[in-house]
DNA sequence: TGTATATTTGAACAAACGCTCATATAAAGG
DNA sequence: CCTTTATATGAGCGTTTGTTCAAATATACA
């Protein structure tokens, strides 16, 4: 079997070596956007941090407030607050106000499914 | 509708105030073990970066080497070393050896899954 | 064996992140 | 109104992160 070699090609005014430039290009031109792929990480990023991913997972049985949040994952308020605010920047959470309380819940069903897809990859 | 009122209770020898008292405790037994917490917050700080999103994304179609890779991304052969490594921990990406050159694809069919939930997302 | 190519590794450093603290807003009740 | 309670917001700060650079492996080939 005949080993690959590498070329070297020009990108962006670069030089650039590539093994497979046919399968560089096919990549480039099924990749997302670049403002979709700085959306889709900025998700992942988002579920990425054990305060907000345990806010998250609570949510999945119904809605809280911001200090049953708190007294969850054992921060103050007011990293639950900032940490809500980015979740529902990215659409991950809604909230409806009760008098003076903020209940929190999950935006829709997506985002359940979205922490059920890893769970289940973490067994193996 | 008579409005919550927030008690303040002990936990863990210090004292918090909560809301629903009932629901954080729900949410203490229904929640994750602290190991498998951080490692599905790992799990989406590994996807959570648009470097290593763009080679998740591009090894969906077909595997790639490193340099491959390096010249779709942008960035250094070094830099999607170090990523790669990180993937593979997670077992989100495997490789295979054919001569110099490794060939890195996606672990097994739950990664393309996991990839697809968030895109779904994307779209509100 | 010696050179070239492909990838890995560790250290170093700037940028991004999450928390805390102090302060601000919003709603309820006296 | 004024106070209390619940949440939000912005600045500041220590930590983590992703990249680069230099040097180390690993494989192929002459």
């Amino acid at each position: 079997m005949p080993l690959k070699k590498s070329k070297v090609v020009e990108q962006d005014g670069c030089l650039v070596k590539v093994v497979h430039l046919d399968r560089v290009r096919q990549a480039r031109r099924a990749g997302l956007a670049p403002e979709r792929l700085e959306r889709m990480s900025g998700l992942y990023k988002a579920l990425g941090d054990p305060t907000r991913l345990t806010m998250l997972l609570a949510l999945k049985d119904g809605e809280m407030c911001v200090c049953d949040l708190a007294a969850l994952t054992g921060t103050s308020d007011s990293a639950v607050s900032h940490g809500l605010r980015r979740l529902k920047d990215l659409a991950l959470v809604k909230s409806r106000r009760d008098g003076q309380i903020l209940y929190y819940s999950l935006d829709d069903h997506h985002v359940a499914q979205l922490l059920e897809t890893a769970i289940d990859h973490l067994d193996h």
